[in-house]
DNA sequence: CGTAGACCCTGCGCGC
DNA sequence: TGCGCGCAGGGTCTAC
């Protein structure tokens, strides 16, 4: 799936296109995704307009003019298309979005998921906060909470990896497994390390990591992998250089080790072990 | 409590 | 060419 700098991306272009569009009809053609969609949720957004467009962690927040949001995650595999209706179905084109009053005129949004691990609700907007899906979930990384004193605390004692403890989004949110890689890499921390055993000083590094790697991806329009695509449906945007995600064997660029890749909670890490430690 | 692992699902690339 | 295997950017739940 688009990790954060993805999501942002994709909230950017759909925002361009389709604020102030009216739903005129919703298909769900296959509900099964990581939990039910709900056709009773769906029927809220008969004739709403979408007014906002945000993200929270890797969430899509579609606000419409009845109080209500249409939340979508894309999980590993998911797609949002903005296309004609008549364009030919996908066997994963899940929900059907008409939506008139667009700056296009008249165009269909589609969520496309083939793995379906995906995610689409819609909820009260007064709600969204306090909703179970949110409720738990850490300072937004690019966000004033994700300080240095929010980091120290909650590093204290833990034993995890600091790269599984980069993930948890408890911690920080929108940190996924290539982003978790890079901005380790560029921390000079090793991903084994424990998250509790770091110095201050360094967790200030890891964090300027982070917010650094995530801003430029960003700004590089989102990392193309694989079945990414923007809501366009093309492949259009250059990745950023990634140092050490998915190189193993390759020579480090700062310090000329082979890079390595272990496993850590089921995930592929990647790291140098030449100057991670 | 914290942590590791399984699980949800399809598609793709690889080695045989 | 066909087949089986491992792996893939996420998140949640369970068992220990």
């Amino acid at each position: 799936m688009p990790e954060l700098p993805e999501v942002e991306t994709i909230r950017a272009g759909l925002a361009a296109r389709l604020q102030g569009a009216r739903v005129a009809d919703v298909t769900l053609r296959e509900p099964r995704l990581r939990a039910p969609v709900q056709q009773d949720e769906l029927d809220l957004l008969f004739g709403a307009r979408l007014t906002r467009f945000r993200r929270r962690a890797k969430y899509l927040l579609m606000d419409t003019d009845r109080a209500t949001t249409l939340v979508v995650h894309l999980g590993m595999s998911g797609r949002m298309i903005v296309g004609e209706a008549a364009a030919p179905l996908d066997a994963h084109d899940h929900l059907l979005f008409d939506l008139i009053e667009s700056r296009e005129g008249s165009v269909q949004l589609r969520f496309r998921d083939p793995r379906r691990f995906g995610l689409v609700r819609v909820l009260a907007t007064a709600e969204i906060e306090s909703h179970a899906l949110f409720a738990h979930l850490g300072p937004e990384p690019l966000g004033p909470a994700f300080s240095l004193d929010h980091l120290v605390a909650a590093a204290a004692g833990r034993r995890v990896p600091v790269k599984s403890f980069l993930m948890d989004a408890r911690i920080v949110v929108g940190v996924g497994n290539i982003y978790a890689s890079e901005a380790l890499w560029r921390a000079g921390i090793h991903p084994r390390r424990a998250a509790g055993r770091i110095s201050a000083a360094r967790l200030e590094r890891l964090r300027g990591a982070v917010r650094a790697v995530l801003r430029e991806a960003i700004e590089a329009g989102g990392t193309t992998l694989r079945d990414y695509r923007d809501p366009d449906g093309n492949l259009g945007y250059f990745a950023i250089a990634l140092r050490v995600y998915d190189r193993a064997g390759e020579e480090c660029s700062r310090c000329r080790s082979a890079v390595r890749r272990l496993v850590q909670g089921g995930r592929a890490t990647y790291y140098c072990p030449g100057c991670q430690r």
